[in-house]
DNA sequence: GTGGTCTAGACCACA
DNA sequence: GTGGTCTAGACCACG
């Protein structure tokens, strides 16, 4: 799971992004440790400081608990992480949706399109 | 057409938005001439140096034609027009498949979602 | 209103206290421009970075709108700011009854001795 | 007397508040001798450390007196217990009253919020 | 000139 | 060693 960070957004926003994707798919699982913030922030090849405003953002939306001082885990409650997901891609459908409409597309359009683009991906 | 912008992106990306839109559903359309940047800058109730910037943008990507002195045409190269379409149309589906993916989501899922929001919006 | 800051919390907190306090007492009126990051950085003798901090919570909070590029303003719904105020009572008043009661004071000691005390102070 | 300790404040705070609180309503009387810091680390569950420092500062209150060689004693000094609680008790409300008038609230106001909030409280 | 972001580097409280 | 905060200074997008 490369870091893929951009210059057209905020660098924080992706790093958000990319955590919450790495919670969803499991990478990191129900209570486990993340390293610190130090570490994360070197291996993503960014300042301290902007990482640490990622995670802030995670642990005020409830995903991430800290631990004054010995670290952050996954928060255990499948809940909350299940919430965060559905809205994630709701959002993601939702703006996808209003962009296509905006070029024109009506809605039978799109679905025949993605579902042509779907077939030809990897499962 | 009333010009919506919202404070929460930056104008001049939505003017673009927003004229490709018309310039796609044929508003203006083949070869047509655009009113001077200032009327356009007037209705769209906007400083002309924004709806400046995004008319460049757009010449950039040949949709417009600047004629020194006298004004901007749309383009009268119709596959332009169509190739600009489809290319913006593709990045966007494909973005948005990935990230759905990532997520965890299958392309099942993903149809079927697509499918119920769709319902709820309007045509 | 002089901005004081003790070293003994988070400058950004108090600083987010303060604005609270300016607005709800009115120094800050509903709808009114509020002076730019950089100009209330100086005036409170603090880095823009924190104060930016600061403001940003307060916009997070519904209190402040941020306009793009000019500027910030208070917010012109005075419900939210109605509701902002009641909620920071609320939480002073928990808080010290918390701390009172911690210390082996009974309900009505406290409220003995705040009326004492009260009749002492300013109106 | 259950040691709860929260993981949003600093630990040893919350131990020279509860350990306070113990003194102040006698579950630990004048003069009398102070477990070890060991085992009231365990039994608060607490690293010895962070125990030790919330001792250190209790002495230097002058609520408890070190015998370098026979542990640890609360003082004989009635006064001293009493003026400390009066000191941080005026203090809190002090503080409290400030905050409040600071936000707009009369006195009038102020007591019969906290009246009513203070009915719902535990006694 | 406005807000927003990022970096680098430092210091602190805590356990 | 952990997270948290702050500063200084820089750069960018926007209008």
């Amino acid at each position: 799971m490369p870091w893929e960070l951009k210059p057209d957004r905020p660098i924080y926003t992706q790093l958000i992004e990319q955590i919450e994707l790495m919670i969803f798919s499991g990478v990191y699982s129900l209570g486990s440790k993340l390293p610190s913030v130090r570490d994360m922030a070197q291996e993503a090849a960014v300042n301290p400081n902007t990482m640490q405003r990622a995670l802030a953002k995670l642990e005020e939306d409830g995903l991430i608990i800290t631990h004054r001082t010995s670290g952050r885990t996954i928060t255990e409650d499948a809940n909350m992480i299940e919430e965060a997901k559905t809205k994630m891609a709701e959002r993601q459908i939702l703006d996808f949706l209003e962009k296509m409409q905006l070029m024109g597309f009506k809605q039978k359009e799109i679905l025949a399109i993605i579902n042509d683009i779907a077939k030809g991906m990897k499962e």
